[in-house]
DNA sequence: CGCCTGGTTGACCAGAGTCAAACCTCGTGG
DNA sequence: CCACGAGGTTTGACTCTGGTCAACCAGGCG
């Protein structure tokens, strides 16, 4: 269905079972009467601050979580996946916004429902654990990594089965080239990365003249050598 | 017992309680016959790559998380307090390293046993919702602070009871000091803040020129305002 | 007493931010 | 069909925060 985009471009996505965290785990969250909620591009689905009732289970499309300082500057903390649960609080109000950046659905799924059954509780932990993990890689980006390495591995977060744990190199002798639509803007990117948005192009240009690259419209990048890339994250 | 000291200093912690993720909802997990184990300061729990197996709840004392880059950079992801838990891994390994700051007592569980109660399993979720939070508002911290906003706000997040939501300003004509003990070396707090310990130490000093805080010995700081302090920590 | 470790300070440098202008791309309307 | 405008992007010139390198200091311990 087209009208579900998703970060890496195209065909079927050889990612996509990757990225669901765990698929079929002792069933759906969607089994259990969750309401499903269909957004547009950049629709709110809530702000920071509004009242927490209930979590969220992204179905399709993705979804950025940010906060906001009070003199406006922004950090995009999270990047979400089909799979990826959010929208969770200790408090009675939610943390930070969720916005989407592609058409999207979402399961709107009531936090009791949940824990009256030990296998969705499970596959809850499960989705817990992961996107912990993702935040615990995005703190050393933020923390320890240059604008380069940052970019770089913003780029390989967006090809499947490459870079960090999974990653096995080039297919034997294949180019090793890839394509992929960005589905963020140059601001939400450097939101993300916590850089300015004319640092992130700058690093785009660079990457372009060195021949790392190619950029053939702003939201469709190729990667000339996803091994070259993966070389510059900072992590090898 | 003064063998376990605590981030913030001295007689009945008010803090306690509520650092004490969920201190008693559906019991405790060392209630499940966890093995309980003791480590002294600056011990190594478990390294980034070792086969993860059991889960830990922090009972006593602070253990950070932290993760290295081949080439040496360090990012220190979590610190944790009482309540906590660390140790899950999607996958087979660690992906950071955990190390205490001061002697701990830590609780290792088999996370079958917890799956196996609902109680607990409700009281994991919770206590990761709280760590994703901490996560969260860390990332605003390492994409968007300046170095001056960090070291207030690692200040402030020693400070019991005040800064973030739970901040009811001063109690209503107290001279609103503070006076703390700090677990971290300069090195830990800068890989903790992703700074260098040089610009570390600098803002420190800078803090005392400025008349906001007194340091006593390098790990003994006063406060002199917490409400002076809170100030610069960007989120007002 | 002197070493060793951790912390502080200074001089200098570089990477990323700021401010401002120019540039695409695409949709709209004349 | 083309001119126009808006939004997002790129580029340049300059600034400044925080990093680097190196020397120095202070307290604790053998």
């Amino acid at each position: 269905m087209a009208y579900l985009s998703y970060p890496a471009t195209g065909e079927a996505d050889p990612m996509r079972a990757e990225s669901v965290t765990q698929p079929a785990a002792g069933g759906s969250f969607a089994d259990i009467g969750a309401k499903t909620h269909s957004f547009g591009s950049h629709d709110v689905i809530f702000y920071e601050g509004d009242p927490a009732k209930r979590l969220y289970e992204l179905a399709a499309g993705t979804v950025m979580l940010f906060k906001l300082l009070p003199d406006g500057r922004r950090q995009v903390v999270e990047v979400l996946r089909p799979g990826d649960i959010f929208g969770l609080a200790k408090s009675e109000e939610h943390e930070s916004t969720a916005e989407t950046l592609t058409e999207a659905q979402v399961h709107e799924i009531d936090l009791r429902r949940i824990e009256q059954s030990p296998g969705l509780q499970r596959k809850l932990t499960r989705c817990l654990m992961t996107q912990m993990q993702a935040l615990h890689e995005h703190a050393v980006l933020l923390g320890r990594k240059s604008a380069v390495e940052r970019v770089a591995s913003f780029l390989m977060y967006l090809v499947p089965n490459r870079g960090g744990v999974g990653c096995f190199g080039p297919k034997d002798g294949a180019e090793d080239g890839f394509d992929l639509h960005l589905t963020m803007t140059r601001q939400e990117i450097a939101d993300y990365l916590g850089l300015t948005i004319e640092t992130v192009s700058r690093v785009f240009s660079d990457l372009k003249r060195r021949g790392i690259i190619r950029i053939d419209r702003a939201d469709q990048i190729h990667l000339n050598k996803v091994c070259g890339l993966c070389q510059i994250t900072g992590i090898h």
